[in-house]
DNA sequence: TTCGTAAGCGTACACCTTACGCCTACGAAG
DNA sequence: CTTCGTAGGCGTAAGGTGTACGCTTACGAA
């Protein structure tokens, strides 16, 4: 009976994230994202009741992309798959990671990723208090690595900037950072998350 | 021959996490700090140049408190004191964790803490790649435990929100989140680091 | 006592989120 | 085809934010 809508809370979010890949997030705002739509910044509010709800939008779309179809193979495999779908879908869209990491929680798609490696975690005959500490490792890990990829001191950007510091406070740190140089980021998120699986047992 | 200062920039950064305490994250505002301090706003840019510098000072002085004298015995044991002090400083002031997941990477204390887990694992004889490797692992974990353990779905007041969700779609999800419910928090960042420290090795 | 430097602050501006109320597009009912 | 109720869209405005600029003033040294 009434006016139907005439937008989705998809292309909502889709606007806003197009907003963070193209200006970055400090760009965001219910204007900018209301003005990529073509409508008014008070439209906006018709569809989410805050900026924070828009945030999480986006941080959910973003985390839909991320393929919940379970591999074969081992325990081990096919949460490495699911784990690294994460950071493949995470790094196409770096501006986004502050939102993922505050936002997360609330997202559903996040917690489906959850849902799915929970059932890789019990299949693999993990349950009860084994399970939930199994499971939190994996999700500490996985966000922890986003959150040291992008603000890392051994990575991107962080590793040059490292490299200038005083040496003779920080020997290590500068070597290790020389060192950090050569490997690529899959590889390293894949290398250690290979370290928590080996410590799972998997 | 100038006037001299009256504050100095741990005062300043006392003063704000004083108002993060207090009213929380969303209260910090060059104005409410100031006010803090007793002085005006504009006084403060006589200090910090930025926002986001007055942030990194937080940050900073939250982990500055973190004791970083290694204790006696063998490196899993080493480090894993140094990730608990990390957990224990950060856990008494909740309200800053999104500045430390943002901020950490520009901290000196968090370099500094940084540097002494590199020495406990070149110690350990870890060099090269495998140290990157590892010290990645361990910063990843340390710092996704903090996301996880206050913005997760298993802990605080997200397990309880996570009980009350449909548990046809979450049906694991929710199983494991009352299984959570008994575990206190710093067992789950220890067993879990455990847990970590086994897939290294150590 | 005088003077230069930098501390501290008042004002102002651009921009933000968001509450409120008007106009209008639309689908169903008559 | 007309009418009407609902909710979509938007203009305006209020209160809060970060911060640029320039004035006043406290202080230490000469």
């Amino acid at each position: 009976m009434p006016r139907p809508r005439s937008l989705t809370l998809t292309q909502i979010a889709a606007a806003a994230l197009a907003v963070v890949d193209r200006d970055g997030l400090a760009a965001v705002s219910m204007r900018t994202v209301a003005g990529e739509l073509g409508m008014g910044t008070m439209s906006l509010y018709r569809y989410v009741s805050d900026r924070s709800q828009l945030e999480e939008l986006v941080v959910d779309l973003v985390l839909r992309a991320v393929d919940l179809h379970v591999p074969r193979g081992g325990p081990a495999k096919r949460l490495g798959v699911l784990a690294d779908r994460v950071r493949v879908a995470v790094s196409g869209h770096p501006g986004v990671v502050p939102l993922l990491l505050t936002h997360r929680h609330r997202s559903p798609s996040s917690r489906r990723w959850g849902e799915t490696v929970l059932a890789v975690l019990t299949d693999a005959g993990l349950t009860g208090e084994q399970r939930v500490i199994a499971f939190r490792t994996i999700l500490g890990y996985v966000f922890g690595a986003l959150q040291v990829a992008h603000f890392g001191p051994l990575s991107g950007p962080g590793t040059a900037a490292l490299a200038a510091l005083p040496p003779e406070e920080f020997p290590i740190l500068a070597e290790t950072a020389a060192d950090a140089a050569t490997i690529p980021p899959e590889e390293e998120f894949r290398r250690g998350f290979a370290i928590v699986l080996r410590g799972l047992g998997l």
